[in-house]
DNA sequence: TTAAATGCAAATTATTTGCAGAAGC
DNA sequence: GCTTCTGCAAATAATTTGCATTTAA
């Protein structure tokens, strides 16, 4: 974990009165040492391999004071969990491709979305606070070849 | 519920070799009589008002039918239950503006969001599918003025 | 007639919560 | 010392499923 990601988040803590623990310090660590999208279970496995100590409910009722803080996003890939993605500390603005051949998600960043979402808001009445873009896609590569390099990685 | 839609639900109904019961009829009348949002709750309670012999049960075997026929959609509003807009029928390409303020969707459609969704994945070597845009914004109205007209609809 | 569909109630599963003890400040 | 935090285990709530019965084709 960067000592920017650190710094921001412990300040978070401090301006809202939280206390700091180590089993906090394990699950901060673990959030945000991977640019993995995991769910509340992989971040409990996490956390506890920095700390034995840390438990399910902990890691419940830490997530969403690191989503409060804006560090940690999360997100619903329709699936039956949620999953939470620590790379906005990086890339505020980035959005999502879902690959239905490999299942593989791809991060992308385009500026001309955000102006235009800037502007559709702005025409309807809005200010808008948070945007969220999915594109569910198939491979070309797995199209013409009927197999796909990221398959293996679900 | 257009006869339109009727025709392409028992087209795709019998296609998968799916049977017609009194159960479903209700069940494809309510959730095609509606441009509102639903939850599988809300789609049981307007079934039963035209046929009480419909069961829970029977309204989740057959939500996902009609998600698969591609005239439903089942959306993640980033809350504990799904919610399933039959709107796609008549507007298969908008998207959703949420307002923070006074929790209303707003359904918009542009062409151009769907040009430069096309143009990412075709430059990150992929064929979209399916493509999804949310928008969580503030009501200007609410902003100017603290109060907002669509406030007393949730 | 026979395979599919139904209602009921029990099962499932991610997440939340009450509580008594532990620990930060 | 007082309040917040923790782990545990029980509770919650949307959705799914097993089974005996009903029904469409």
């Amino acid at each position: 974990m960067s000592p920017r990601v650190s710094k921001r988040i412990y300040e978070y803590f401090e301006s809202k009165g939280l206390r700091k623990t180590s089993q906090r310090d394990a699950i901060i660590e673990a959030a945000f040492s991977t640019t993995e999208h995991y769910t509340a279970e992989d971040l409990l496995a996490m956390a506890r391999a920095l700390d034995k100590s840390v438990s399910r409910a902990t890691v419940y009722r830490t997530l969403p004071l690191l989503v409060e803080s804006g560090l940690l996003r999360e997100m619903d890939f329709g699936r039956d969990h949620k999953f939470y993605d620590p790379n906005y500390v990086d890339h505020p603005n980035h959005n999502h491709l879902i690959c239905l051949d490999c299942a593989k998600i791809v991060e992308f960043e385009d500026v001309h979305i955000d102006t235009l979402e800037n502007c559709i808001s702005k025409r309807l009445g809005f200010s808008p606070v948070g945007k969220t873009v999915r594109i569910e896609a198939k491979c070309d590569v797995f199209q013409s070849t009927g197999a796909c390099a990221r398959r293996k990685s679900a």
